[in-house]
DNA sequence: CTACCTGCAAACTTTTTGCAGCCCA
DNA sequence: TGGGCTGCAAAAAGTTTGCAGGTAG
């Protein structure tokens, strides 16, 4: 994977579709869902360009990797923090506008006696949509 | 996979170890680690009842997967929910014996207006070990 | 020009599954 | 005894990589 911070990273045409589909989106998108948009624009690109450039937007900061324990990683164009809400009936995804509970890294430090310097959480439950059906 | 709550699920030889591997341990290990600790005892057992087992065991309760974004689970024997505590520098996973905070659900679940249920939290940093070398 | 990047396809890793025989309840 | 379970091996599914030609800067 090229993405030692030594390489200098040129901006292609595909790198710059795949990025502005991550950030036209807030749907937390697998990688192949990324590959069948980016098609549209890009019909020959391949599957294996589209995860070479999100390994590299991601190393280089421009969007997350984010990982629901199903085998598959999902990608977010959203890089500001932030926590996440998965309903478990649609499996649908969504950013949680919460603010972020930052006393927790030093309350569990304290706890553990590890220096804890960041906390990834996410809530699950069933959203309203799937509720009022 | 053969975890439908009708079928009757038998206790083998196979699944027993598997499970005292699991409580036996706190390193919230990988399938690959489980099975080669089961094959100590049992050595002609193959990696596909490995993961047979342990989806049978996590479907009824007994174990819980766990998934720290690296394309494979870990598995632990510890059913009492509690978070975690990974350090990025040596890649030791500990159990965090610090309370649950368990107002956060309702707390996050008034704010973005869905039934929040449960949340999934862990925790980043150096642990002392690394810290002091 | 010359790194770096692309499409293609093969390789890799983790996990699942079909099958014929085995064994727990 | 029968339905679930096993070992084996092949298949899936997601992701990475080697290569020869293409292109951004």
């Amino acid at each position: 994977m090229n993405s030692e911070p030594s390489i200098k990273h040129r901006m292609t045409r595909q790198k710059r579709v795949i990025l502005d589909v991550l950030k036209g989106t807030d749907t937390h998108p697998t990688a192949d869902w990324v590959y069948e948009k980016v098609k549209k624009k890009i019909p020959n690109i391949s599957l294996g360009t589209v995860y070479r450039n999100l390994n590299i937007l991601k190393s280089q900061g421009e969007i997350l990797e984010l990982n629901f324990g199903k085998g598959f990683s999902r990608f977010d164009g959203n890089v500001s923090y932030h926590y996440h809400f998965t309903c478990e009936h649609c499996g649908r995804i969504r950013d949680v506008e919460s603010p972020m509970f930052e006393h927790l890294n030093e309350e569990v430090g304290r706890n553990i006696g590890h220096k804890v310097s960041r906390h990834r959480l996410e809530f699950y439950g069933e959203c309203t949509d799937c509720a009022t059906q």
